[in-house]
DNA sequence: GTCTATACACCGATAGAC
DNA sequence: GTCTATCGGTGTATAGAC
């Protein structure tokens, strides 16, 4: 039997309070805007308008604070989520939604950042799994609403459109069209094919 | 009009040297193995037995290295994907390069690293228009081949493939597998209709 | 071509006052 | 709850000898 690590005894402040929320809001701004480098405690700090030294206040370490940020976005996406399914959209606006939904940029600086925080990584694919449940729910409703629950799988669908949707969001904000023209007819023309 | 600027004058190393390739392989191999917050000179030195110092005698700055890794190694994927392209494979056989020749954790480093430096955004965006050209080409002649010309776009099908096998590789690699064995299914059956 | 040595900036994290 | 001050570490990059 393993005792628990005590990272460190020093006071924290309270999770949840208005200060420690404006700091996650301000790590987010920073790593969709700046990217990862410019994540530092000092950069969060300055942009609040407090000193470094509060960061400490508020987090144990720059990585519970990378988790944390996550946690809570991954949070609200996935309630988001839930209103969405609950509201019994047909397929055509779920696809909308998804692709539209993502934000490539902060995507990729989360999943470079997963590469070397094992917790992260953890919240990473709890997310993935859980959005990946509640979206395959809404898909098999919208398809069963339309009698068309035999016609194709509800998880691959699921799937397709997270992926095709990432894509699309990552390239568009790179600069590059080619092919897109052409995959959002199909999609479109697919789309018209479940739902007659 | 602008005169060039000139980072520095200190003495440098030839590119495409032994020592100049070691490095790139080096930093790579870090890249892939331990993310971007390990690529550092140091750590590139280290991997290949060498002072730190070295490093710099090659490369003008840090920036430069990861830009110049990245070119050479998409050169060395678009001339793969060029040879690929040359030999007329049928569409399933695309299809399986496409979904295993890419690396997911390396591809979300690079992303995040071209958030930040320009110039390797710039060689990531002539990268990704280059492959989808040479894959649409690729693509169009299978389904020549197979009088199936007019059933689907190329561009499309290239984006699909792509964006559908990076998807499955990065959740292959967190160890993410639902929806997984549907959608492959479906890409199979897919694929049985083109290939008649 | 490779080295030793070093300047300088900045980061994470802590001590302790108010 | 927020601050000033600071330590130790590590990173980029340079100077200059061999």
């Amino acid at each position: 039997m393993t005792a628990p690590k005590i990272v460190s005894e020093r006071r924290m402040g309270p999770p949840g309070s208005e200060t420690w929320h404006a700091m996650l809001d301000s790590a987010e701004d920073v790593l969709r805007e700046e990217g990862h480098a410019e994540l530092t405690s000092r950069r969060i700090a300055e942009r609040i308008g407090v000193k470094q030294r509060l960061v400490y206040y508020y987090f144990h370490t720059m990585d519970d604070l990378v988790v944390e940020m996550f946690h809570r976005s991954s949070e609200r996406d996935l309630q988001r989520l839930r209103d969405v399914s609950a509201s019994k959209l047909p397929l055509r606006q779920l696809w909308e939604i998804c692709y539209h939904s993502q934000d490539a940029r902060l995507i990729s600086e989360y999943m470079a950042l997963a590469n070397r925080i094992p917790r992260l990584r953890v919240e990473v694919i709890r997310f993935i799994e859980e959005s990946r449940e509640i979206q395959v729910q809404a898909v098999a409703a919208a398809l069963e609403r339309q009698s068309m629950a035999g016609a194709i799988p509800a998880p691959a669908l699921a799937l397709l459109a997270t992926s095709i949707g990432l894509s699309l969001n990552r390239e568009e904000q790179l600069g590059v069209s080619a092919g897109h023209e052409e995959t959002l007819a199909l999609l479109s023309q697919f789309l018209d094919k479940l739902e007659a």
